[in-house]
DNA sequence: GAGGCCGATCAATCATAGGA
DNA sequence: CTCCTATGATTGATCGGCCT
């Protein structure tokens, strides 16, 4: 099937990686939510800003990690690991936040 | 803190274990549109992603042109003469103005953060 | 109560970037 | 340069929520 296939030249999908920092940074926030990767809309705002690169990148990155981790958990446990003991203190403190947090709301 | 997790870390600190969320777990439906009634070749029931030809792409590009939504009437013309299901035109129609939006965004915000920078 | 739209996401795929 | 894997983007289709 030649099929058309003829996505002729998509001058856009001009892809180019994004800096080293930006994605220690997407990283950081991924494995640090990993219970719950999804970030909110601010939250992606904020990440966009920090990795300079658009919102819609940064929901393309978090849809491709996601779908990519699970499809093989294994071989993201290296760099699981180096980032969940880089954000440990940081999902310490929410951990923390939410407890008590909990614990002040019980009617 | 406690998790019960299984890994069996003898005396590591070992901060991220790898657990199973329930995200990680998601799975969704195959699609469901699809045209059985063709050959005799049920059972083979399409769980792929269609993919539309160049024509029915400019097609549904063109009429997307005239009329950012459709009518009832129109999804039904639209999807008999490019032998597509009317929820195939719906979606594609949904999924276009999503797409719109998006570029509408991001056609602006380069604007505002040019400013901003500056 | 079915049907459409929106917003977010999924999942498969495309095409390129980057490393061995 | 070739081969292969990593990765950003695209897109048909799904999911949940809301509205008419």
């Amino acid at each position: 099937v030649m099929i058309l296939r003829s996505r002729f030249l998509d001058a856009r999908r001009k892809r180019r990686n994004f800096s080293k920092q930006a994605t220690e940074i997407l990283n950081e926030y991924f494995y640090s939510h990993l219970s719950n990767p999804y970030p909110s809309e601010e939250a992606k705002e904020e990440l966009a800003k920090k990795c300079s690169i658009t919102v819609s990148q940064v929901s393309n990155w978090f849809g491709n990690k996601r779908i990519r981790y699970k499809k093989n958990i294994g071989k993201f446990q290296e760099e699981a690991n180096l980032y969940a003991a880089k954000t440990a203190v940081t999902a310490a403190h929410a951990v923390a936040a939410a407890v008590q947090n909990n614990q002040t709301n019980s009617p | 803190l406690n998790e019960d997790q299984e890994p069996a870390c003898p005396s590591e600190p070992c901060p991220g274990a790898a657990q199973t969320f329930d995200w990680m777990r998601v799975k969704r439906n195959p699609p469901k549109t699809a045209k059985v009634s063709e050959y005799g070749l049920l059972g083979q029931t399409n769980a792929i992603r269609t993919n539309f030809s160049t024509k029915q792409l400019t097609e549904l590009e063109k009429e997307f042109h005239f009329n950012k939504y459709l009518t009832r009437a129109r999804r039904v013309e639209i999807a008999a003469t490019l032998e597509l299901n009317e929820t195939q035109v719906k979606i594609w129609f949904q999924n276009r103005r999503m797409k719109q939006k998006k570029r509408e965004k991001e056609g602006l915000a380069p604007a505002a953060a040019s400013r901003a920078a500056k």
